[in-house]
RNA sequence: GGCGCCAUCGUCUAUCGGUUAGGACAUCGCCCUUUCAAGGCGGAAAGACGGGUUCGAUUCCCGUUGGCGCUACCA
């Protein structure tokens, strides 16, 4: 097989998923197999939610992780620009087709309508799906509303009835009936293609082969073929990748665990491990073979009839023990002690470190106290420790349960963004900021007295204050659904100081 | 609610109609050992349920149940 291309394509909402890293290592390894080459880009035509910042974070882990890219936006390559938001032009010139032909139309309906629609739908038991009201107007009434400058969509056209084959790798052909697929929306009233519209174009133009995505995508294949067949398109060959799982089965979240790569990064985990435990996961080892491999040996026994279809958990342990293997199987203690000083951080952090420090120590002894935490797993709490006056403990969980959340939509990571939050959480509980702090530094450092938290919030990094703040909440009761709905209304009815 | 995917030890999985259902992590016991790890040896541990097909089903088919995903002008 020559000429494979494959890609991975995330979308930098948020901090990089090990997830992303699994589709990614599933995709390199089979277009390094077979002498192919392999894409990243970015997917941003989600423009409110879409970060620099975010694509940045994700551009490192991908690199920490050893998964090198043949192209993408920061290495540049023939088929570019490899970021969506630079290609709008190109998206563009593919829905006015599309249009023209009459394979998509523009629909002008109000939220209001849908969302009626829907529940009607919904009621009578039938499938979720546009109905169809805006392919009725006539070219003149389009006109003039698109002249009248009301806002609209551009629609996919999809037959009202007959069935669409998904050709799955792994799942063979998986059939929907038309009637069963939504007339997606391709390009949004602001002008920017979806993620539908876009893929295939992208994938085309960038003469993508295999497509081995997140099993959320199978149930919207159907539209995708459908635009490669309107578009006179050979679509790639497609596999549907099961979604990593909580240890309840759920899909794979944050908000139940640790799901970052950079959170495993800053614990400590070696890149090493975290993929030879990811590729475990997309072809087992067979009897008697060792589950310890670097990358070269993943690629070289990497068969795609081996990736499982059942969604695997994120087995925590299993990855402590691969990682420990390599500690002391496969690094010299040398070689041990340089990855320690490079996992403690560079001279910027270090610096900062100092700075914060000297003025709190007096011997050189009692640095590692001060700032252990900072090199630590999870803390060593109990109950009591969280105890703090001037706060009930119900509203130190309170506290906590609005942290976590307000502080994952931080859009950047840094102390002062981290004191915004901590001082409006402090005003929606009527507390001075000093007094809702102070359980903060327990949750944080460990420690009632330590260096300023925001810094060291800061320091530790997201991944890590959101477990250790998850931590701190189980050991005195995670809210109920019904207490994080009060509080957070709570928080929302709050005056927001600027 | 609708549509789709999935279903072997606690977890990741092997088995491609006939096996004492194999391996790995975790767990338990023993050995080694100044402690703790590591290491060695051993144990416990699985085919969701009900129908078919077949001489024979974990394996093929159907149903039930369960889990998961999608159901957005998010990806």
């Amino acid at each position: 097989m020559s000429g494979v291309r494959t890609r991975v394509a995330p979308s930098p909402t948020g901090d990089p998923h090990v997830g992303t890293a699994y589709v990614a290592l599933v995709n390199y390894c089979f277009a390094k197999k077979h002498g192919g080459e392999f894409i990243l880009r970015i997917e941003d035509t989600d423009a409110a939610r879409s970060t620099a910042e975010s694509e940045r974070l994700i551009l490192d882990a991908l690199r920490w992780c050893g998964i090198a890219w043949d192209e993408g936006p920061d290495v540049g390559g023939p088929h570019g620009p490899y970021r969506q938001s630079e290609r709008s032009e190109i998206y563009r010139r593919y829905a006015d087709e599309l249009v023209s032909r009459g394979q998509a139309f523009r629909c002008f309906c109000s939220e209001a309508r849908l969302h009626e629609m829907r529940a009607a739908q919904r009621a009578a038991a039938e499938p979720s799906r546009y109905d169809g009201l805006c392919l009725t107007l006539s070219p003149g009434d389009v006109q003039r509303r698109i002249s009248a400058g009301e806002p609209h969509v551009i629609r996919l056209r999809v037959p009202n009835e007959g069935l669409c084959v998904v050709s799955d790798l792994r799942r063979g052909d998986v059939e929907f009936e038309y009637r069963s697929v939504d007339m997606q929306v391709l390009v949004k009233s602001d002008g920017m293609p979806t993620y539908h519209l876009a893929n295939v174009v992208d994938d085309h133009l960038m003469r993508i082969t295999h497509v081995f995505r997140g099993e959320e995508w199978l149930s919207s294949a159907p539209k995708h073929l459908l635009l490669y067949s309107y578009f006179g398109w050979e679509p790639p060959k497609l596999l549907h990748l099961p979604l990593l799982r909580n240890p309840d089965k759920s899909k794979l979240s944050k908000r139940k665990n640790p799901t970052g790569i950079l959170f495993y990064r800053a614990l400590g985990y070696l890149p090493e491990a975290l993929i030879n435990f990811l590729a475990l996961l997309a072809n087992a080892a067979r009897d008697g073979e060792d589950e310890l491999m670097d990358l070269h040996a993943i690629v070289r026994r990497f068969e795609v009839e081996q990736v499982p279809v059942g969604g695997p958990i994120f087995d925590v342990p299993k990855l402590d023990w691969l990682n420990a293997r390599y500690i002391r199987e496969r690094l010299t203690p040398e070689a041990l002690m340089d990855r320690v000083a490079r996992w403690a951080g560079g001279p910027e952090r270090l610096n900062r470190l100092a700075e914060i420090s000297a003025p709190r120590i007096e011997r050189l002894s009692d640095l590692a106290p001060l700032v252990g935490f900072l090199f630590s797993g999870r803390l060593a709490l109990m109950r009591d420790d969280l105890r703090v006056a001037k706060l009930e403990e119900v509203e130190v969980r309170q506290a906590f349960a609005l942290a976590i959340r307000e502080l994952d939509a931080l859009p950047v990571w840094d102390a002062a963004g981290i004191e915004t939050v901590i001082k409006r959480i402090a005003e929606a509980l009527g507390k001075k900021a000093r007094d809702a702090a102070r359980p903060f530094y327990v949750a944080i450092t460990g420690s009632a007295t330590s260096i300023p938290l925001f810094d060291s919030m800061e320091l530790l990094g997201r991944d890590l204050v959101r477990e250790r703040l998850r931590n701190a909440l189980a050991l005195l009761g995670t809210p109920s659904k019904r207490e994080q709905e009060v509080w957070e209304s709570l928080l929302a009815s709050a005056q927001v100081p600027a």
